[in-house]
Formats: C-alpha cells, structure tokens, sequence
DNA sequence: CGGCATGCTGAAAACGGTTTCAGCATGCGC
DNA sequence: GCGCATGCTGAAACCGTTTTCAGCATGCCG
C-alpha cells in the first residue's frame, strides 16, 4: 500500500536538501531562503508530491478537518448550511467530515465518537439537546476538541457557543402575524418534538403567541408529523375535515406547509382565501410555490459560515466563546390572508339539513 | 495538544499487557483469548481510551475514509446521494470527506488534491467530465485510490467505473412524451452545458427525439441558465413572449421547472391546458407543485448506496470495475397534456388588429 | 514422558511527517 | 583580521498505532 508514493524524503533527496526543509517549505516558507525554497517547491512539483495527511496529523496533533452533524442532509436547509460549512472551512485549510444522525440521540453519539476517532480538530452540532455522552467525548480529548451548536439560541447548559437563531420567537411572529389578521383557529403541524429542540421551540413560540390572545394549543389542533411533504398533506386533510376546521395552519417547516397547501387544494380550498398557510425555513420553492408561502427565513448558510469562522479560529488558539443569534426574519407572501368571513363552501356539510349551523 | 488523551500505552499499562495485545483487541479480536480481550476492553472502556485515526492510518496505510465531490449541495438531489452514501459507508465503516466544487472543474481538481492529502481510500465523483489532472492524482497513490462516477452512463474514456443512469436516453423519453401528445413547438431551458456532461447529454436527448421528429432545437427555444427556480421563471417568460412561443417547455431540473410554472402562472396560462412543462430529478416538492409536475426520477440515494458498496469493497482490496446503470423513470404527472388548439388568449397580441393571425 | 506443532503474547520496527536542537556559515562590529 | 551574534540547515527524536517476528507456553502425539 502507498508503495509508489512519493514521500517527502524522496524529495528532500531529489533536491539535496534534508526532509526538515522541505517541510519547512511547506509549513514555514519563511524559515527558508528563497532560492532553496524555489529548488524544493520545484523537485516537489515534478516528482507530485502530496504531503501525506496521517503523518501530518501524527506529527503536529491537528488534523486540519472538522466534523459536521446534522439530523439528515435530504431535508435542503441542512444541505445549504453544510455546503457554506464546507466552502468557508475550505478557504482556512480545513476539510469537513460529514455525518447524519437522522433526529437519534444514540446515533448522534456514535457518530461524534468516530468523528472524534478520526481526530477532528472542531465539530458542528445541529440543536442544543445531545446526550452527555456527547460532551462528555469532547471534553476527553487535551484541549477540549472545540464545538458549536447550531439552530438554537439556547445559552444554558452547554459548554459550547451557539451560532443559531430564535426558533420560539420566529414561531411566535409568524402567529402574531395571523392574529393580527383576525385568525382564532390556529392549528399547528409540528415536527416531531421528542429530542429535537428546535421542533419543540416552534411549538413554544406559537403557544406563547396564542396564549398572549387567550387561545390555547392542543390536540386535535396540534399534530406532530415527519417533516415530509406527504406528511403535511395528511395532516392537512385530518385537520381540514374536523368539525371545526382551523383557518389558518402553521406548519413546522416548508416540506410540511407545501404538502398543507396540496391538501387544501385536494379539498377545494382556495388560499389563502379560505385558509391561512405558513411554513418555516424558506426553501428555494417557497417563494414559488402555489400561492408563494408566508415562512420563516432560517439563516442557514450564515450558521455555516459562522460556524466555519469559529471553528476554524478555535482550532489554531482559544476563541472567544460568545453565542450569536441570527435574525430569522418572517417573509410575508400570499399564503396568508384574513379568515374567511364564513365556512367555506368546499368545508361546509355536503347535506344541507342544518344550514342554519353551517352558516353560523 | 492531546496532552491528557489517553493512548494505547496507558490502556495496555493499565491493562498489565502490551500495546500489541490492545491494538489486536480492536483489530482482530479473534487473535487473543476470551479472557483478556475482555480486560483490555474493560479497561479501554474504563479509561475512555478512543483511537487515534491519524495514527491508525499512518501505521495501517488506511485511512478508513471516502471522499465525495459533489457541483454543489444547495441542489437536494446532491444531497440526497450524499446522505445515501455516508449513511452506507458508515455501516462499513467509514467516514465521508465532502466538498462541493461549484461546477468548476479547477475548483473540483483543487479539492481532489485536498481530498487525496487527507489520505482518502475512495473517491465518488459527480460526472463523466473531468480535467486530466485528476484522473492523474488519483494514479499517484499505489494502489491508485479507487473511484466512481455517478450520474453518467458513460463508460468510455474514463479509468474508472461509473454508477448512473442514461441522462440522454431519459431526456429523449420525456421529450417523445410530449411529442406523443401532439406538441411541435418544443423548448428547452437547459442547465450550464460547458463542463457538465450530464447537462450536455439531457440538451443531446431532447435533439435526438426532436430529430426523429423532424424537428430542431436552436435558440432562442433553447436557452442554458443557471440551475436556480429564478432562471427558471425569467426563461419561461422570455420563452413564452417570444412571437412565437412553444407549446411546451423542457427544463433541465426541477428547479428550473418550478420557475418555468409560476412564469406561466405570471402570464396567465394554465398548466397544462396552455402550456407543458417537464422536469428533471423528481425533487421532493416535485409531485406537489400545482401541477404535479411530470419530470425523471434519478436514483439519487440509490447511486449513493451503490456508490458506498463499490467503494467499501474497493478500499478493502480489488473490486470488479463494473459500469452500473440505473433506471430513471420518466414521472407522468399533471404539467404535461395535449397543446392547446389555438394559441391561448393569454398569449395573444392584445390588440386584435390582425385576428386572422392570431387565430391560425 | 519427550518432542513438536500450535497458538498467544510481547518487543520492536515501521509509517511519513513535524519540530527541537545543535552546528555551521555568514556578516557585522571593533 | 578576529570574535560574536544571527540565521539557515540538517540530524534525530517523536507522534500513536499496526504489524512482523520471535519466544514462550500449552497441548497433542508418539
């Protein structure tokens, strides 16, 4: 294995010179005199010479390669924060390990101790709630491998800064947003909530924005789903068929409220003129979607880059442990509207034997 | 650095046996008795002794890791593969390096020598199309560093197997989809042809059904834009204001299509009583665009799990270098129907000084 | 009961870099 | 012209693990 490579000793002896140089060359070009520099770099280059990772790693401690985990790369807001992790990281030297922990804990762990195996110098984490386990791994390694969490604001109990936003308060607006327009029959599609902080933060945001006008949250109003576009269109269809159907949805984030909005208009349903929508994360298809959606805007390349800068920055020195939170701005567009001033005729029972009640 | 981690030595000190017996506990467990394997463990596990990869693959000439090279992840449909593919390299295994190259092919040579430092065992590459350097690279290393393409059906020209599907063929059957239904003035909204093989070959399929149909694909019917919903809405309506605009458009992806529909949607057509639109991946939000779009199914995840298997296996030691080609279904849905009889209203001059024209 | 496989275990040599430390010029000041 | 500080360069140690090789029991067979 690697019997034909190059090593740096074959180019220190191709160009006379002892391998201390030649790494020199490459590590602190400064150290040597331009000529010999000159002399390496071109042996270097005409032998193809690749300075072998593993022993560079060995040798100096870092490995120059942080590790990233996220619940899943399928759902696109994830993708867009490691695409920007990666470009950002890539301009400091560094490489990105990528895992998924599909929204479970035991997984997650495992992946950060193989991450960690591999002698990450940093490591990106989605969330604020991991299994000690995980802290308790990146404390193991002297210094403490650094660490960030993303997507939350959460400031207590971790021993890590956080690079994220205001999940609750995002949630909260975008309710706001349909109580000022006259909504009282708020449902929400939440995702699932069990070990996921952000899902349980959005419902937060939109009980608290209820709570402030007297209305409450709860089943059958409130489902937890998959965040998958089918999964919003069943849970649209069970909502919209209740006896009292909500007028407006709020939906976990945009895959569900793009399946919402196909639901709808299974049934009939005009929005937002019979009913509300809103979504959370604003995808690329958001704004052109079938009407455009109303949605949080979720800062998720900014999170990759930040989170590259810190990273990057804390590997080589201490860096200042300061959490940011990002602004996660509500985009208004036309999936939102004033409640329908009466049951749509598409909700409205087929037979009209009561239509005094169907009117009401 | 690493000042308080634990070794392998503290293990086997702790453990009253050499550093050999704990290194083949892990390695090859078979090789030491019941009884002390069970003591090294214990106390690896009592001490939080975890590996030192840089040190493994320096000594065991594997790294135990395999790079991915992908245009961008901002697309899902990369993602997606991506996710597949570490998801199914993990269960071997082994780590996964990304890096996204822009569709820039310096970028994408500069990230494979990147990728190579970092001592990959394998590579997967998005594409048929490469710079010589690369191929170059991944020779340099002997064993050369196994590799795949995917998203290709090519197999010429290329040193290593490829793990696809047929872009021109499922371009050519879209197309004769539409043809079938009656439409004569097709267009294309292609991605970025220069670099991209895949694009190039969807743009060479629809020319090959056109052909057999005696028709031609030229601008301004065809047009190369950005892969972004954007450049899809902009073409679809410089397209659609043409004197004389097609009956349907053919887009290079989904996002592109998804543009294209809320341009028509702009101009007042219905879709697709007015106008056909077709797309290309079948992204998630695909099936529940209004309308359904018609698009092709690429195997994404699976190409990803392929991918992992072939390099898995090629990591550990020779693997048949086979070419896989998988299907690409074309998705019948509701964006695709017969061509309206007469030009539609929407896109009549609205001055009717000339009627006779506009009606033929 | 002795000799010989057989099977585990430990010592030590890689693996390919980085980095410390010492040595050797070189150039400067006196 | 000599001594000394300065600045490059090279020799060698070291990073943590795997793996070869030899040695030592042990068990089996004759």
């Amino acid at each position: 294995m690697r019997d034909a490579a190059v090593t740096i000793r074959d180019v220190a002896k191709a160009a006379g010179v002892s391998v201390a140089t030649v790494s020199r060359v490459f590590n602190r070009p400064a150290l040597v005199t331009a000529g010999l520099r000159a002399r390496v770099l071109g042996t270097a280059e005409r032998l193809g010479y690749v300075a072998y990772g593993a022993a560079r790693a060995l040798a100096s401690g870092r490995s120059r390669a942080v590790g990233a985990i996220v619940p899943t790369l399928d759902n696109q807001v994830f993708a867009v924060c490691i695409d920007a992790l990666q470009q950002r990281l890539d301009a400091h030297g560094f490489a990105l390990l990528v895992a998924s922990a599909g929204y479970d804990a035991a997984r997650e762990a495992r992946e950060v101790r193989l991450l960690l195996e591999r002698g990450i110098d940093g490591l990106m984490l989605v969330g604020a709630e991991h299994p000690p386990a995980v802290w308790a791994l990146l404390g193991r390694r002297a210094p403490a491998v650094p660490a960030v969490v993303t997507w939350t604001s959460a400031v207590v109990d971790i021993p890590v800064p956080s690079i994220g936003f205001d999940n609750a308060a995002a949630a909260r607006r975008i309710v706001e947003h349909l109580l000022e327009l006259g909504h009282r029959r708020i449902a929400m599609v939440a995702g699932p909530t069990v070990g996921n902080d952000r899902a349980a933060a959005r419902v937060a945001g939109v009980r608290a924005a209820l709570a402030a006008s007297g209305l409450t949250l709860a089943p059958p109003y409130l489902s937890e789903r998959p965040y998958t576009v089918p999964d919003g269109h069943a849970a649209a269809l069970a909502l919209l068929t209740l006896p009292d159907p909500p007028t407006a949805i709020v939906c976990g984030n945009d895959h569900l409220a793009l399946g919402a909005l196909a639901g709808a208009r299974a049934l009939g349903l005009a929005v937002p003129r019979d009913l509300s929508i809103t979504g959370f994360d604003d995808l690329d298809f958001a704004a052109y979607a079938e009407p455009p959606l109303t949605t949080v805007r979720v800062p998720a390349a900014e999170m990759g880059q930040r989170a590259a800068e810190y990273l990057a920055a804390a590997a080589i020195g201490p860096a200042p442990l300061v959490g940011t939170v990002l602004e996660a701005p509500v985009m208004l567009r036309a999936s939102t509207a004033r409640p329908p001033s009466r049951v749509p005729a598409a909700l409205r029972p087929p037979r009209c034997d009561r239509p005094a009640s169907a009117l009401r």
